[in-house]
DNA sequence: GTCTATACACTGATAGAC
DNA sequence: GTCTATCAGTGTATAGAC
């Protein structure tokens, strides 16, 4: 990766490393790879960072706050549940095939070192002003308001957000699988199935929420 | 680990190895650690598979396998494709309960070395027999008919697929996502959650695909 | 801030005794 | 088959010159 022009080189460092982290993991990148890539010296990147372990908390904070800001900003507009449903799809679509690799990389660190989970959650939560809690009992109601009133079928709300949170993550953690198993190994057609997902996977939610 | 009695020294290597692999991914394993849970010294690790890779390459195998099996039976069997779906459902639920890190494991590998998974399906395939594309096929025949004759809305057979998988696998991968975020940490709550998703997807599916 | 040189620990792997 | 001893290579991290 370049540097830009106007670029310092402690931010290069951490955009070059992000790119290998984000592929190879904690464990497989190399420092020497990252110094190798971002056109520095080894050491400069302890001088920065000052451990492996730093810089890697610096790289997953700013790749796993990726995951919410869309989240807030749907679930806080004033939309109708299945305008909100159509937007969240569409636009988290978008999100994901910008930033491929962010939700294989998330969740494989996750499950690899749980223990740090709640700590990085909440100081993500702090230093970004979200508050979850807050936002899932709006959703929650809203939900609940649509069951009451007849117009969706009974479902549990956590169920639901994790329903469309899978339909929509899981095509792109899978992809090695999709693209080998289901289409013949053609990066162009992954390409395709992910597009055509945007409609399929929201007309499928609303499909199983409505009554009709 | 401990060794059965009726158990060789080489199967219970690829066990104990299983298990560290299946948390830590290869990068992650030391083979140290696997010689010391195995119970025993590291030369004889290499003296039974060679090398690492061989060793996990092995594992790998194994824990890839446990996902057709299951997947095959179905969609051979002679059921409707609502039956098909709420049987997979069910089954495939049971599977990931008991072999919850698999799922992130094979995602992992696959997406840190993507370039063996052709070779991998390959061989994984004929050494069980298993002849997907024709599977496939069948299955998309049923759900054509299923769609032609109006019991079903206009699906694409492999957008389906993909949906009816990333319901069932998603929460396993997210599980630390989801229980820290959505259900307090909690892992009774976590575990209920799982077990209510049993019926909660082929609902959510039949729902969503059927015409009413 | 950036470089070279180097310390120090650890890893996968092998040789060889029993 | 199983062990001890050991090697070569590589990893992170630091010291010190400029």
């Amino acid at each position: 990766m370049k540097k830009d022009t106007n670029e310092t080189t402690e931010d290069h460092i951490l955009n070059v490393a992000q790119e290998v982290f984000l592929k190879k993991g904690l464990d497989g990148t190399r420092m020497q790879e990252i110094a190798d890539k971002a056109g520095i010296n080894k050491s400069l990147l302890h001088y920065y960072y000052r451990t492996k372990q730093k810089l890697f908390k610096k790289v997953f904070k700013v790749a796993f706050k990726h995951f919410f800001p869309t989240i807030k900003a749907n679930i806080t507009s004033e939309k109708s549940l299945f305008e909100k449903i159509e937007a969240f799809v569409e636009t988290y679509y978008n999100l994901l095939q910008k930033n491929p690799y962010i939700p294989a990389f998330v969740i494989h660190e996750l499950n690899r070192n749980s223990a740090n989970v709640a700590e990085i959650f909440k100081s993500i939560f702090q230093e970004n002003n979200l508050e979850l809690d807050l936002m899932f009992d709006e959703l929650n109601k809203q939900i609940q308001v649509e069951v009451d009133s007849g117009k969706i079928i009974p479902i549990d709300a956590k169920q639901l957000i994790v329903n469309i949170l899978s339909l929509c993550i899981f095509p792109f953690v899978a992809k090695p699988i999709i693209k080998g198993i289901l289409l013949e190994n053609d990066e162009s057609k992954y390409k395709t199935f992910i597009e055509e997902r945007k409609k399929v996977v929201s007309q499928f939610i609303i499909s199983a929420i409505s009554i009709r």
